[in-house]
DNA sequence: CCCAAAATGAGACTGAGTCGCATTTGCAGG
DNA sequence: CCTGCAAATGCGACTCAGTCTCATTTTGGG
């Protein structure tokens, strides 16, 4: 039986699927499963979204384990290659990421004014890509796709305002 | 998807255009034209490809104009905005820009190995970008959009050592 | 030519990310 | 259940891109 797959919930079993894949990572390169590095896997699946490495931080404090950000830092490039997480632009400063350990691919559309955030997936920009790479005989592995424009409320904003 | 013309040659008559656009855009925001950022602009024509700040202020410093970083750094909005020159991604770090002016856009496919850089120009994905834009009614400005992945050479390099 | 406003340079400052090192912890082998 | 040691951690110092402040210089309209 598989678990459901639902969008907005955290998913319990999904969650520990991630900690028991990160475990077997670990394992396989030889590196120690330490009691921080369970935690960080598992403030990294309670997040919603993208978060910023701080926020992480913030968090495991939170729930009174104390990971320093040094150590935070070091775990993250592991996660990343475990393919817990995902790496993400969003063209502002610091990077960020995503959980992306049972979350299907998506990119996304960034309102440059009030900054929100649309997420998209559109199969076409993957077929496309997966043809770009194999024409220059690249092995695709990741990608970095954000689009930047204005949303329909900034856009309407502007609308009654604008006219200098 | 068509290779860039001539990517090699810098063009004089190119690097007075973008002079000239500059101006008027000054202008048209009541800015002062001033010997440095004619300087900038001069510098930023003159770079092949993609580069970092600093290595726009090295440059400068070469040619004997002393723009001060801080002064790059306010320029550069300036120019972006004026449309001469485009923010690259290229997954590193520190923002890097190429010159945009008089060069038909294009993406980055990058080896995440050996770090080698290919440009590509879809039309397609210009297309899908400005649908999935209208379709949650954004107005598209800009995006940024780079594929990673492993060159034929790298490939190549691993096949021999390892068998997957 | 004059002068207010804009631009600049120098260097202090900020904040993300890294690093060195002393201490702690996981874990394999007894 | 111990023991030893390499791996991991925390701390704080450090680096470096990018920003900001402010005293001085430059621009351009009148």
């Amino acid at each position: 039986m598989r678990p459901s797959r639902n969008k907005q919930r955290p998913d319990k079993g999904l969650s520990l699927q991630a900690a028991e894949r990160f475990r077997s990572f670990l394992h396989a390169k030889e590196l120690r499963v330490t009691e921080v590095r369970e935690a960080i896997v598992s403030a990294v699946m309670a997040q919603e979204g993208h978060f910023h490495v701080d926020e992480l931080v913030r968090d495991l404090q939170r729930r009174g384990v104390l990971a320093s950000r040094a150590t935070v830092y070091r775990a993250l490039p592991l996660l990343l290659e475990a393919g817990l997480i995902q790496p993400t632009v969003l063209s502002g400063k610091g990077h960020r990421y995503e959980a992306a350990f049972g979350h299907d691919h998506h990119d996304h559309l960034i309102c440059g004014e009030c900054n929100k955030v649309v997420e998209f997936q559109f199969e076409a920009f993957e077929m496309l890509q997966r043809e770009v790479a194999a024409r220059y005989g690249f092995e695709l592995t990741s990608h970095f796709h954000e689009l930047i424009g204005v949303c329909p409320e900034c856009r309407a904003r502007r609308g009654t305002h604008a006219s200098h």
